[in-house]
DNA sequence: CCTCTATGGCGAA
DNA sequence: TCGCCCTAGAGGC
């Protein structure tokens, strides 16, 4: 489930409950034994999200670096202080438990222990966060605007910009009647800063709704967009048809990930 | 039971 | 460009 939306909420739920006392932590499935033990029994500080990254950091400039890439999720339970967690189920690399709180980490991408150093050289390969207030977006725009490569291609990378992933680059190319195929200098630089708005916007209804819904629900006959059906909730991303015209949605390898798009509102350069 | 898929990214050629 | 890593859930038999 994992773009930037998923990545910030999880920062934010993740420090409500976490943040302030001492942690018990521990690796079930044991790939992350020796970092889990010097873990255990610090508290945690805050929680930043940068793209599809998150770093804990924890006292005595302990930071975790996690990313759950394609297939890592998380599981919460909420207890109360006398009741003990349920057992982990299945491959939970990392459990993080507060008094009344607990989080299970499986299938993530990355999960490792590190300096504030090592947090500074991954956010330093970056692109900017179209959800963080310390965005620059001219950084981005400049980027695509002179760039020959596909302006697919160019939203999935995370050194032009992070927390774009597989369905919001596709609905925003959509939103935007741009062709994926075409290169980023082809597009004009205004066109490119309404693409970034449309982008954090995006993102931020993510982050509101806990998922991904591109679509205004009005088109969809629905009043907001936590109800629009499951399968409805994109304009071209794993569609059949164009939502909004009914064209036949075409899809091809743009940037190593299949990419959807409308062959009539997004017509090709 | 098996096979397939997924909103990601890395390092080796 | 390709292979590979990581996991859960859905669907087929």
């Amino acid at each position: 489930m994992p773009e930037g939306h998923t990545i910030h909420r999880i920062a934010r739920d993740h420090a409500k409950l976490l943040v302030g006392p001492a942690l018990v932590a521990s690796s079930p499935q044991g790939r992350f034994d020796s970092s889990a033990a010097l873990l255990d029994g610090r508290r945690l500080a805050g929680i930043e999200a940068y793209g599809k990254h998150l770093f804990y950091d924890f006292e005595h400039d302990l930071v975790l670096h996690v990313h759950l890439g394609l297939f890592g999720k998380y599981r919460v339970h909420r207890t109360e202080v006398t009741e003990a967690p349920p057992p982990p189920r299945g491959a939970v690399r990392l459990r993080l438990s507060a008094p009344t709180a607990t989080i299970d980490l499986a299938g993530p991408t990355a999960c490792e222990l590190g300096t504030p150093d090592d947090r500074d050289a991954i956010v330093a390969r970056l692109g900017p966060d179209p959800l963080r207030a310390d965005a620059k977006a001219e950084l981005a725009v400049d980027r695509m605007a002179r760039s020959r490569a596909p302006i697919g291609a160019l939203l999935l990378d995370q050194s032009v910009l992070s927390g774009i992933g597989n369905v919001y680059r596709a609905e925003a190319l959509f939103v935007h009647g741009l062709d994926p195929r075409r290169s980023g200098r082809t597009v004009a630089p205004e066109t490119l800063t309404e693409l970034w708005d449309t982008m954090r916007t995006m993102l931020r209804n993510g982050v509101k709704d806990g998922r991904i819904v591109t679509v205004d629900p009005a088109e969809v006959g629905v009043r907001t967009r936590t109800k629009v059906p499951k399968g409805e909730r994109t304009y071209v991303y794993h569609q059949d048809l164009c939502r909004r015209c009914g064209t036949a949605i075409v899809h091809d390898e743009i940037g190593a990930r299949t990419c959807w798009w409308c062959p009539s509102c997004q017509p090709a350069p």
